[in-house]
DNA sequence: TAGGCCATCTGGTCCT
DNA sequence: AGGACCAGATGGCCTA
């Protein structure tokens, strides 16, 4: 495993898609919607240039006429790769945000994405396993075969794995209904009900 | 230099 | 209809 200890890196927003590449459009001359950090971005490093030679992003399979898109088109083109562009940078922040949360021993060193989701669901795992242990252990009654609120998580998990062709880690469902509980409350909080 | 990771673009599909 | 979401493609940066 590699170590990734270096500073976020940020990419220009590649601002074409008018001009097919190569078709003359000079790099850069394409018409710039409006200053460079807009709507709440920071500062981005140039990279503009780079569009026009189809730089990161698919190639179109050719020019469908000559001139390539209307200015509509375009323009509708441009706000979407905006739009994407904020949405990967909410899902960066999140990923950033699980980060400082998962405890884990590299403390210097960034954890690539996959890593992330992959400690935070074992850390997950290991705290639900935990709460389930002591809230059994505590509880009267309980005595016997084990904890039997853990048995049946256990059973849960078993079930929901083969449910999910075995491909899935069985407690995916489990935080999600947390979620889903934690978004429906943030929304009665909202509506002031 | 190869491989890993990432940002961005893009077109298709799903959802509201 | 428009936006969100997704996955493929591409190239840059970094480390071993």
């Amino acid at each position: 495993m590699k170590t990734k200890n270096r500073p976020p890196r940020r990419r220009a927003p590649v601002q074409h898609t008018e001009a097919t590449p190569g078709e003359g459009t000079p790099e850069g001359s394409l018409p710039n919607p409006g200053p460079e950090p807009s709507k709440g971005l920071r500062s981005r490093p140039a990279r503009a240039a780079a569009g026009a030679r189809g730089e990161g992003g698919r190639r179109r399979p050719g020019p469908s006429g000559p001139g390539g898109r209307r200015d509509s088109s375009i323009q509708r083109r441009l706000e979407s790769n905006e739009r994407e562009r904020q949405r990967m940078h909410k899902l960066n922040n999140a990923f950033q945000a699980l980060r400082e949360v998962i405890p884990h021993v590299r403390a210097d060193k960034k954890l690539s994405k996959i890593e992330t989701l992959t400690l935070a669901k074992n850390y997950i795992k290991s705290l639900t396993a935990t709460i389930l242990t002591m809230s059994s252990s505590r509880l009267p009654g309980l005595e016997g075969p084990g904890p039997k609120l853990y048995q049946h998580y256990q059973q849960q998990q078993q079930q929901q794995q083969q449910a999910a062709g075995g491909t899935l880690g069985a407690t995916e469902a489990q935080p999600q209904g947390h979620l889903q509980r934690y978004s429906t409350q943030i929304h009665s909080f909202r509506e002031g009900t």
